[in-house]
DNA sequence: AAATAAATTTAGACAAATCTAAAACATAAT
DNA sequence: ATTATGTTTTAGATTTGTCTAAATTTATTT
């Protein structure tokens, strides 16, 4: 696998995330998450298909290429072994990690990043609960879901967050809900679709319908 | 201190490095430093200069302004304490963890480095024994001879390599030769300055004046 | 003191990544 | 089917860092 310059590797890495939430990528959506110009994104397009990283015509959409998939998750390999390390081993809170792993995630050695696996104890997932992918890009997905989803009575555990804005984090970390925390829904209030849930078998604390939905825990049945 | 870019940093750090050793720093040093030409040296230098990180006339040589040389220290301790991690906790052979570190060093989060610094338990020196520069960017020279100085019959401890290149570096590897490797030498050959040292107390091995001058030992007295 | 050589700088060009403003295209509304 | 709206692309600039070739300055010989 090539090197790519830093710029080129954010650009797929977007676009693989794009892929996932919305099935279709548009122009818009890539300038907006990667807080540039639409301009910008159409010029950087027009190379990544030149570089057959991408499946492109011009205002027929696009999607990664086989080769540009492999790029783009060998980078979300770096950002979460990086993110993992910073947690674990430097005691960083999940909250102030994502930014520097977005510099970390660029550097290029392979043969760092098989060591930093091992290192780790070639962990399964990241602080935010989402899947590190193997050396040859294989992970695999938890089956959850979010709390709204999960019957009241019921407990689960944090296996997953959707939004990852440093807001949210803050506000998650403030209600001592983390990965792993174990969770009991205690009532939906039909009005808003608010939830009053327990958290840790101790507190019982309220949560709004936005936050319940970017919560995803795993339960048996 | 404000981010620069990491050809900026490269610069600086060059810059510093060849002041240490000749005092006087020329274009053509700096260029053939970084792999590079002497018109592109030039035309950074005037960057350098407009940013005030370095005291420079046209034609009459130039040297790191205050500013300068405290940006250049921020980047070696970058450099040495990521070059520490590899050996030490990833277990990379000491010849080869520059290359990587080239590349670490301009992570620029001031609070990832000083976490790692505390991870790594406050390490003094780099695993080529080069003092590693603390957060406002002190250190302490060792004091040291190289094995050409060090007088027949006396014993020294390995604490710094001068040239560090990779042929080097596999050389003394080679000959089971690193940092803290107990050395005494046994004789020298008038005709060529070339030595029989004897190593961790056991094997006697020959090196040429070239190695002999760019290997340091501290020894008593 | 000239002449020659070497080092340094300038002039002009180029690639990568970005931008603004305008044009082209696609979609939705009337 | 036209018109209006929104999206995407092009045209043309800009910034950063680099290069080659030529000009300038400094250093070394004769
Ligand atoms: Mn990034
Ligand atoms: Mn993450
Ligand atoms: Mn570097
Ligand atoms: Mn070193």
């Amino acid at each position: 696998m090539q090197k790519y310059s830093s710029s080129k590797e954010n650009y797929l890495k977007a676009i693989f995330h794009l892929q996932k939430s919305d099935g279709v990528v548009t122009t818009n959506d890539v300038a907006n998450e990667l807080q540039t110009r639409p301009a910008s994104v159409t010029d950087m397009l027009k190379k990544l298909k030149a570089q057959k990283l991408l499946i492109y015509e011009r205002y027929k959409g696009f999607k990664l290429s086989q080769e540009g998939r492999k790029v783009a998750l060998q980078i979300i390999r770096k950002h979460r072994l990086w993110e993992y390390f910073l947690v674990e081993k430097l005691e960083f809170g999940w909250d102030e990690v994502h930014e520097i792993a977005e510099e970390l995630e660029h550097i290029s050695s392979k043969k760092l990043i098989d060591k930093l696996d091992e290192f780790l104890g070639f962990p399964k997932t990241d602080p935010h609960g989402d899947p590190i992918p193997d050396s040859q890009g294989k992970f695999t997905l938890v089956k959850q879901v979010d709390l709204l989803h999960l019957p009241v009575g019921k407990s689960g555990d944090v296996s997953g967050i959707g939004d990852q804005s440093p807001e949210m984090l803050e506000l998650l970390k403030h209600k001592q809900i983390s990965l792993g925390t174990r969770i009991e829904v205690k009532k939906v209030f039909a009005f808003d679709n608010s939830l009053e849930i327990k958290v840790r078998n101790q507190n019982v604390v309220t949560v709004s319908e936005h936050v319940a939905k970017n919560v995803f825990v795993k339960y048996d049945e």
